[in-house]
DNA sequence: TGCTTACGTTAGCATTAGCTTACAGATTCG
DNA sequence: CGAATCTGTAAGCTAATGCTAACGTAAGCA
């Protein structure tokens, strides 16, 4: 999970993701939308391949690269569970400052 | 987004966003749970302020740090946005293998 | 007023990241 | 076989990151 958000953190590689979402493609395929040299797209796609975030597939001489969103669920899983058990607790908050509030309104 | 995911990637971090997730605490407090220095936490807290992922509360020489969780949403937007289109596309990709299927049957 | 507590900040260091250039290996094509 | 294509990898540079130790500052307390 480290690795992933490590991954995701740079916005060429968020960008190389979109870019073979879909569908699959070469690296010289992707480099041409960057302007940055063909080796650091490789590496940056090493990034993503160790984060798994991605998959290859040789073919000839050429590497076909495709998006692997489930590279994503831990991290997702962590921000879901914070966001929700951060809503939970705001909840139990909530309610006891009502609870406080009528028991103010007793007295 | 990208301070966020930056922010997001480093587990001392993340470990301190669940310290002060659901109750506000001293930079002294957080650090007491970890082994490097409280100058090191006090960074690690900058970088998550930064990244508007906490927010920061002066009370006499202490400094209290509660969790911002609206922080994630940029990128869990993005993630979220990245996961159902991927499933849209599957469908479509499924369902474009289906009617290739029914074509061929009626041959 | 001094001493203490709780912080932030700086300087300096080792490590890592991202990039380019140069090179090496594998495949294809003449 | 030899040349061209596609790609990964290594070396080397610069910038950023995470850490510690030392210092500076503001608030509370004797």
């Amino acid at each position: 999970m480290d690795a992933a958000a490590r991954a995701l953190a740079e916005p060429t590689r968020r960008k190389i993701l979109r870019l073979v979402r879909d569908t699959e493609q070469t690296v010289s395929d992707i480099a041409g939308n960057f302007s940055v040299s063909r080796p650091a797209i490789s590496q940056h796609l090493r990034v993503l391949q160790d984060a798994e975030l991605v998959t290859a597939r040789s073919e000839g001489t050429r590497r076909f690269y495709r998006a692997r969103p489930e590279g994503m669920d831990e991290l997702r899983a962590w921000m879901d569970e914070f966001w929700s058990d951060s809503l939970r607790n705001l909840k139990v908050e909530v309610e006891r400052e009502q609870w406080n509030s009528r028991k103010r309104d007793k007295k």
